[in-house]
DNA sequence: TTTAGCACTCATGTTAATTGAATGCTAAAG
DNA sequence: CTTTAGCATTCAATTAACATGAGTGCTAAA
């Protein structure tokens, strides 16, 4: 489609803007991209997209920058929306193995989608609360210990070793699992602890060592609950110019994505593709954008990507939104295979 | 003991350059710690100093700064060793919980050791090769997938969850299972790759899918074999002036953390207390000091305490000592304990 | 409506001068 | 022989003055 002459101005300003880093004026702007016409016919149309409130000047002389509406009317009207054919291939090869579990193909998609846009790629697993127990195992060590294993449905393991301080009965261990078992099979996450405290009074006629067993395990129901963040390609912040000098912004950036209250407002926004420009959390200077991926059973998943303002929005969107639509078309097909398939041998 | 007035000035200059981050002069030097020389009694010695290699100029008329060979001098003869005393009580809480795993305890400690000296910790496990499979167990999960767990007989849970292309049959799986576990159950590490492809054609036999169970084996495995390396405190680079406004080295710093290869260099060293300054592969302005730990079972782990050139040595070698020392006494505590206390109910 | 022309702004870069904390050395004092 | 006062000297770091140039807005002509 043809666009009109702001529009056109207003995209080569953005393009330019995110591969230079710094302020585009009207003279650089017609010799690079070899518009017809004038530097002044340029300035004029700028004067206008500032009082629109599309650009922005650092100073009074300096060139423009897109406001943060800029790159939103970009993103919504302007871009290009062209899949970089290598992410198509990578993730081709990756959807093309048959025995990887869904999380081994949303970690591999995230990494193919980190280092194609050279952004963060952020996952967060579907809500842990909503999965239920699907097992618990516990195995004795030497020296008194033993390791707890916790299994949910959707094959998410945690476990947590502890040491009891007297000499383990294995039998009444054995008869306390099963009982554990028994009572927690089934138990949506969120559930745990409170359900745990109700069976401490029966466990304490099976096993001395109740207390120790109760301790390791509302532990380990504490990290479970606790969101799955997974997060690739952190290098890449310290290549953005905007971030490299201030070391005092990157660690607050990083740690801020290592913590989840990051996805919080992705996360509240219920949308399936959601832009977040310049206002993540107190940093203006960075952007998320996410997608939310349907999973097998009713689960949801999001993947993001994290950088700066000055972001190629084109390349990750297009990017992030091919990746989720061809992961959810593969789960969809995962899902209606009925099991027809019969053994061979 | 009293230390000569060379001894002295150098110890000064240490400590105070560790503070200030910038070369020490010898007016500062007796305006700030009072000394009864006067500034060319000090200019005197800094000269023999400098030609015995322990102090270095950055420019001519500049004052001086510790070369490593001065921080060596300063860190076997001259340190204070003098353990503070919030490690102490914060050391002490830990140890008084009893119900907690040999892992656990040395994670804790070696954050309280991150937090006390500004610097970051790593924690490298004992070396997972000579561990041996304490037990593996297979969970079916919902779509035809599986989680197998691994754990060794230090409480070291791998796991790994796949796709079943077939319906799984429970029953052979089980089979199957048992299988795997007698044969592979008591098998260092190492050599699990090597033991599962011997077993590979009898598995066939048990079940169709022997392929997708072992890619999944095959594929814990060579997580389980990789060194198990735990960082706290990687913020702490980032407030040190020589890291924080170099984004470049800084990645380059946390990349290297977070690759084993760093610790080989320590790891070679079998000594039980190192300090390697200023030459910590390839990044001459990095310093790591780092002890060993003997723990239950004849395993053997390391802390090391990573950070600037410019750390203060006193301090981390210190709480390094400090920790250490105390975590084998527990350690040894434990294992001499009989296991006498019975079951009281 | 477009554009040429012009005065103006201001970040950036350069150069020169200034400052001051340091040095080494010499010679006198202890 | 050791210490120290005194002095010329060095050089990073700061400051000031100046030039550059990419950018602007505005006016008036095409």
């Amino acid at each position: 489609m043809e666009l009109n002459r702001r529009d056109q101005i207003l995209k080569h300003i953005v393009e330019h803007f995110i591969k230079s880093a710094s302020p585009v004026g009207s003279q650089t702007l017609i010799e690079t991209y070899q518009l017809p016409f004038s530097s002044a016919t340029i300035r004029n149309e700028m004067l206008a997209l500032e009082h629109d409130g599309f650009l922005e000047k650092t100073h009074t002389s300096s060139g423009r920058i897109p406001s943060s509406q800029g790159y939103e009317y970009y993103v919504s009207h302007l871009r290009s929306k062209s899949v970089d054919e290598r992410i198509k291939q990578q993730l081709q090869v990756i959807l093309s193995q048959k025995t990887q579990s869904v999380n081994d193909i949303i970690q591999k998609s995230s990494e193919i989608l980190s280092n194609m846009t050279r952004l963060v790629s952020v996952v967060l697993g579907p809500n842990a609360q909503q999965e239920k127990l699907m097992s618990i195992q516990i195995t004795p060590l030497e020296n008194n210990s033993a390791t707890a294993v916790f299994i949910t449905d959707s094959g998410y393991v945690e476990n947590k070793t502890f040491v009891l301080p007297t000499s383990i009965d294995k039998d009444a261990l054995a008869d306390c699992m099963a009982l554990i078992n028994k009572r927690l099979r089934g138990t949506p996450v969120a559930n745990l602890s409170e359900k745990m405290e109700a069976i401490r009074p029966i466990l304490e006629d099976y096993i001395v060592e109740h207390d120790a067993v109760y301790q390791a395990f509302t532990q380990a129901f504490i990290n479970f609950a606790s969101e799955r963040l997974k997060l690739y390609g952190k290098d890449s912040l310290f290549n953005q110019p905007e971030f490299a000098h201030d070391g005092d912004k990157l660690r607050k950036i990083l740690t801020m994505l290592e913590s989840p209250r990051l996805l919080d407002e992705v996360h509240q926004n219920s949308n399936s593709l959601t832009v977040n420009i310049g206002n993540a959390q107190s940093h203006q200077d960075l952007s998320i954008v996410s997608s939310k991926v349907k999973m097998p059973g009713e689960k949801e998943g999001r993947i993001a990507l994290v950088g700066p303002t000055r972001m190629d929005y084109d390349r990750a969107l297009s990017a992030l939104e091919y990746v989720t639509s061809m992961l959810e078309k593969h789960f969809e097909k995962d899902e209606e295979k009925p099991k027809v398939k019969k053994e061979k041998k």
